[in-house]
DNA sequence: CGCAATCACTTCCCTAGGGAAGCTTACAGT
DNA sequence: ACTGTAAGCTTCCCTAGGGAAGTGATTGCG
């Protein structure tokens, strides 16, 4: 039923949990874990292969491998579960603007044009049933010749954005996450005093020549949004249990 | 020199960034990437589950492998490439406060003690060069039973429990990233105006048994530190060539 | 025409080996 | 005592298949 890699990534992971395999130590060698799981070296060293990358071992050529020891540093938070949730069903998306302008010298560095090019600008503002929840600025560029921006201005379904449903996905950009105070006019939009602290998630996203299509930022009320992520070993509970 | 596996796992990455394969539309099947790669079946599935598990790529059973559509959501942040850097030579470490006190009402609920049980109250200052940086509070059950405390205790060498070096890791924990506004004590430590804004870096700590050994924040000053993901497909150049 | 069975194609899992390359240790020769 | 070598570990990579299970189109039968 289940495959036997995924039981004995599972097994291991519990073991080191559990303080069987303490952090540092050798573990048994793949020879040792075939002869104990009663499986091939490749089904063995694919399980393996899962641990590594979860870097939860760590494996060294000719002298084996061991637990890796676990720092605050090895967290990874995913944008994917944000805690006050991208979209459910009280999520309304309100276009506060939407219109093209000539580039600000700041604009135009940030998406590599001649100052005072046409972009297009918009302002979203993202509600949690009534309440503001996060407040969307993006700046487009506007060039005929470049196929993509239409896709972009379908402006009321954001979800297209976050989650690359349809076609409207970008195939690359960047993203940097920061804390900032709002802004009079944020603060005025997110119905926040000025000065509030909010999450300022700011993204540039590019075309396959790695050139810039557009540039924006979310700005996230701090009280109802925030990064979660565990650390450590997890493991789901296998219903099978040893009957040798 | 190079592993096959990995050949094929930049080719492929570089045809979904170039547009060769485009977002959500089907790819080659595992038999026809054999023929073209003259590798085995399972070389290319090693290929094929790399992709998979970086989210690349997104596979049905019986109907084939897509290229996946990426969105805002997809981004992960690691802890370990936070700009500012955790450590490097300018950085060191001024102990604050270190003594045992008894839990408070909120310290007792996040360690999950009886109130009133003793607790070690721990304030470190992190700086870069001769400017504050960070500003850690944390509380640490003090229970002569559980042999965790001494190895928390060392208190200076910060960097043992950011990179788990040595043994003074924990096996588990749960660690939140939100934005706030300083408080006045936290905003004179730091150096800055009250109610500047900050990254604020919650962590929970469990022994073996589940059960909470300690709880504290970091306070990271929004100027100096950020967090940077990069979204789409990323491959290592490959010195090798077609010459078929 | 409608429905069910078949078949081709897909992803997915596993076996049973061989061999390269790196590290450690023991042992021989100097 | 010291050094170079060889043996025996280790991780790591790859081949060449077989078979299970899911999907979708085609075909044959009522």
């Amino acid at each position: 039923m289940r495959p036997a890699y995924q039981d004995i990534v599972d097994t291991i992971t519990r073991r080191i949990a559990s303080g069987v395999y303490r952090p540092g130590s050798r573990l048994p060698s793949e020879a040792q874990f075939c002869a104990e799981f009663r499986v091939s070296p490749m089904t063995l060293r694919r399980a393996l292969n899962i641990l590594l990358d979860q870097g939860l071992i760590l494996a060294e050529k000719g002298r084996g491998t061991f637990v890796r020891p676990l720092g605050l540093t090895d967290c990874v938070f995913r944008l994917e579960d944000l805690e006050g949730g991208w979209v459910d069903e009280s999520t309304s998306v309100r276009l506060l603007a939407a219109s093209t302008t000539k580039a600000s010298d700041r604009v135009a560095e940030k998406l590599a044009l001649e100052p005072g090019s046409r972009v297009v600008y918009l302002r979203r503002l993202v509600l949690k049933g009534e309440r503001p929840a996060m407040y969307h600025v993006e700046y487009v560029i506007f060039d005929p010749r470049r196929p993509l921006v239409e896709s972009q201005l379908q402006i009321t379904p954001l979800a297209g954005l976050l989650s690359g449903d349809r076609g409207n996905t970008f195939p690359r950009g960047t993203v940097t996450l920061r804390a900032l105070s709002l802004s009079a006019e944020a603060a005025r939009v997110l119905e926040e005093p000025v000065g509030a602290p909010a999450l300022c998630l700011e993204h540039v996203f590019e075309d396959n020549e790695r050139r810039p299509v557009s540039w924006g930022w979310f700005l996230l009320r701090a009280d109802l949004f925030q990064l979660t992520a565990r650390l450590g070993p997890e493991w789901q509970a296998s219903q099978e249990v040893d009957r040798g």
